[in-house]
DNA sequence: TCTTGTTCATGAGGGCCCTCATTAAATGGG
DNA sequence: CCCATTTAATGAGGGCCCTCATGAACAAGA
């Protein structure tokens, strides 16, 4: 039997949430989740000149979100915010060495679980796959 | 280039995020959103037998997720929890007058817009794209 | 009957995402 | 130089999801 639209749509939902509560169950227990690394990976690599503004660009996410991710990673120490003197209006994100030890810890894992979820799908089916989620995607985009 | 199981599996989120968002856009104004709506109808099916760990089990969610969403249910009159005679432990879910007004208001669009999303994949596209998901979700459901 | 184990719903606390409103600061004309 | 606009970050309030802990009620064996 042929799956509805709506049948589909929820499986991606339930897709979602299945995948982040694999990550999130490993990286729990080695300091930040997984959207939180990627945010604490962009600002190791930006060396200490990245704003909250550009995390939100960078990953398509509303600015408010990001602020409550850097609370939570300021939280745990991972990074602080500094005032920037030239435009008191922003504050530039500084990894501190618990962020990259965070980082240099989860790396592997990331990568690791990453590749065990996507080997499941042969060569073809994972093209095919990473097409029709960036057509997907394209189009909902702006809507 | 070929993208990495990292960027895919970030893809999926970004996927989820966007639909998500347009389906709440339009659903918002009339009455509740795409996973309230969901149990809506379940509750409205089940005429007054249903209980919240029936709609976790259903949903494949945390009891605790039902609770929360049933409460926003209630809030807006749109169900009523019954007390059950038999067992004091368990209520029963009812939908009321309003909430069958949000079903039938609701349930047009969201034929709509999930057909909306998922015409830009062409049949055999849609097919093995639908397929994928279900492999993915399979050999992720109980890691 | 009296534990012991189970089931149900929920409190408490988080993560990740959103919109809208607000404050503070920078900036570009008049 | 001053005001209007724009930009940065965040407060307030939601939605959807999780785990772990709790309390009440039921079920069943000793």
């Amino acid at each position: 039997m042929n799956k509805t639209d709506e049948e589909i749509i929820a499986e991606i939902g339930q897709l979602y949430t299945a995948l982040r509560k694999r990550f999130d169950r490993v990286m729990s227990e080695h300091g930040a989740s997984l959207a939180q690394t990627k945010m604490l990976v962009a600002i190791q690599a930006a060396a200490g000149m990245l704003r909250a503004a550009d995390i939100a660009d960078r990953f398509g996410i509303a600015p408010r979100t990001v602020t409550e991710a850097l609370d939570a990673l300021e939280r745990e120490a991972l990074i602080v915010r500094m005032p920037d003197l030239s435009d008191r209006r922003m504050k530039r994100l500084k990894i501190t060495p618990a962020g990259e030890a965070a980082v240099s810890r989860t790396e592997p894992i990331r990568d690791q679980i990453s590749h065990e979820i996507m080997e499941v799908l042969d060569p073809e089916e994972r093209t095919s796959f990473a097409n029709a989620v960036q057509k997907l995607l394209h189009c909902n985009q702006w809507t």
